[in-house]
DNA sequence: GCCAACGTTGGC
DNA sequence: GCCAACGTTGGC
């Protein structure tokens, strides 16, 4: 079992979107790491969905694998978001995973708060200049944050 | 809207 | 294979 972390924009694709379609493809990711990173994902793998040029930036729910790499088939359309020429049916050049909802944090952990937690210093996502749209997530940053969503539900 | 950081492209 | 130019990402 691995962990990961996927942003998306909300505008574009939100936690509520994915609480709603319960499965969803994770297609559009035009970048190799996260390609490698996706390739790598297994059925059951735990991914915590973060909103990024948000209202509220930071985490915002869980999500698991559904359906491992398989090749995104909007790469070679030309009327999709991000079409790419060198990608084919024959040679696909782009995969992706479906997700499956689990679970939407009552409260958006935001990034300024996970900036605060020496526990996850290390976080590809809190690092400067860090673009890459999915990572790894270790076993313990994943329980950390994990608890960190649930204290921020039960204060009011 | 700004801009730093990053990945990709393409000329050489 | 280098690297400048360019486009994009994403926090602020």
């Amino acid at each position: 079992m691995n962990y990961w972390l996927m942003k998306t924009e909300p505008t574009c694709f939100s936690i509520d979107d994915l609480k709603q379609k319960k499965v969803a493809p994770w297609d559009g990711v035009r970048n190799y790491q996260a390609r490698n990173f996706m390739q790598s994902m297994e059925k059951g793998d735990l991914v915590f969905i973060y909103h990024s040029n948000a209202d509220t930036i930071g985490i915002a729910g869980i999500a698991k694998v559904a359906r491992e790499a398989y090749p995104d088939h909007t790469s070679w359309d030309p009327k999709s978001e991000h079409p790419d020429p060198k990608s084919t049916p024959d040679n696909p050049r782009w995969f992706m995973v479906d997700v499956r909802f689990v679970k939407k944090f009552k409260h958006i952990i935001p990034l300024s708060e996970l900036k605060n937690h020496k526990a996850l210093a290390n976080m590809k996502i809190l690092q400067k200049g860090s673009r890459l749209s999915v990572t790894p997530v270790t076993s313990k940053e994943y329980s950390y944050i994990e608890k960190l969503a649930n204290k921020n539900s039960t204060r009011n």
